[in-house]
DNA sequence: TAGCCACCTGTCCATATGGCTAGGTAGCGA
DNA sequence: TCGCTACCTAGCCATATGGACAGGTGGCTA
């Protein structure tokens, strides 16, 4: 099996980036990771394996967006979890496409979710890879290719992707900031009740974004919209 | 217990080490864990940073045990999330104290789950480091350290490990293996009828699975189980 | 302004769940 | 053999939940 797809893209163009830098360049990345270690082991690929160059690694969104600003990177290798909150990371996306659009985005995520990977392709990433299935020489191989225009998904991604464009809305529907909240009581334990006075609802209103989380999760149990949630990374 | 806590940003000496082996030498390590980028990553850092010899790298249960016992490392370095079940990194432990007791174990988990970490230290792991957490040469230290016969725990274990200890029976009790298949199928959605029906139970028994779980987990209701599960990293 | 959305509330009812008591089997180690 | 564990089953009953219908608000945008 063809370990990762990659997918040529008609419509996106590179034809600004052909003469933009001499083709004997060396690929600059920066590199946005929480973690020491994974820091360190993907400059020793990119570095000693690919010929990159890491110019600069953050360990915060802020950070990485310092850095793209300061370094002006081909492609940005980044964690879309730093910090708490993945949300944050999606919209650096956007952010990055927006300011830097030269600057190429290749996610490195720790897990799938079907739900971030679709929401981070719509937002402008290039690419998606998983750390743990990726091979050594994919990860030199998808920097290069995503600088070159080109979608690279990882291994299972891409069928994610495909039924994820497939269904009508895909995860384009959002929880809404009150069904998330509800959704975290249910996962403490907390009954319908209990949640209710918890953040100052009735009973009925709880039921009530319960229900519309059910159907955009295709969950019909809380157990299973909890499971679904956790999965999706939501929590 | 005499052993001694050593947490992560307390300065160290190595008071301890019995001239076993001479003080120039070498320490030696196998590192394990499925993520090349992490192996790269700890090789460097072992290697250009702390001055130790990483002698293999495993990716899988099996191959991380050859390995310690072609190589006899100081140090077993390793993600107890090898494979796709937890479970079978803490019989690894339990094998390697057993046959090899002077290799070392360090856990390097990728999340801090009581469970877990309760779990490796009762089977004979030295020390448990959380990745995302964990600092450069705090990695090289904590190698050092538990050859040195000490236990290290990474930042935010520690006060885990004394309420695990305190409580009477801590994490000692483990989920059979009817609860956690239970458990998997309410992760799903799946009502209690449904879950009998699938694993060729009465209702009556699943839900007999279900209340010991909940007491074991200390959760009271299903939505909670499986959260707590998935915390565990049970599922 | 109409239409959409997130948000909030209520009522109804069948079914699921949590929590309990009270049995049974088989295997394993002291 | 006794005691322990995992495992399986049954019944009872109060409460929680899922799913439906039927309304309401305010804010935003075409």
């Amino acid at each position: 099996m063809g370990v990762f797809f990659r997918i040529m893209n008609a419509d996106v163009r590179s034809d600004v980036s052909l003469g933009r830098r001499s083709p004997n360049a060396k690929t600059r990345v920066v590199v946005a990771d929480r973690n020491v270690i994974t820091r360190v082991g993907i400059r020793s690929i990119l570095e000693r394996n690919a010929g990159m160059a890491v110019v600069a690694e953050a360990t915060t969104y802020e950070a990485a967006l310092d850095a793209v600003d300061e370094h002006g990177p081909d492609v940005l290798l980044i964690d879309l979890d730093l910090g708490d909150d993945t949300t944050r990371g999606l919209k650096l996306c956007e952010e990055i496409v927006e300011r830097f659009p030269n600057t190429k985005i290749l996610v490195l995520a720790q897990s799938l979710s079907e739900m971030i990977v679709i929401e981070a392709l719509r937002r402008g990433a290039n690419g998606y890879l998983v750390k743990d299935e990726v091979k050594a020489d994919e990860l030199g191989k998808g920097v290069k290719a995503v600088q070159d225009g080109e979608t690279v998904l990882g291994k299972g991604v891409g069928s994610m992707v495909a039924r994820g464009l497939g269904s009508t809305r895909g995860a384009a529907e959002h929880l809404t900031d009150r069904e998330l909240a509800v959704i975290k009581l249910v996962a403490k334990g907390l009954s319908n009740k209990q949640i209710a006075h918890e953040i100052f609802l009735s009973e009925s209103t709880v039921k009530f974004h319960l229900q519309n989380a059910s159907k955009k999760l295709n969950a019909h149990r809380r157990a299973e919209i909890v499971h679904r949630a956790t999965a999706a990374g939501l929590l």
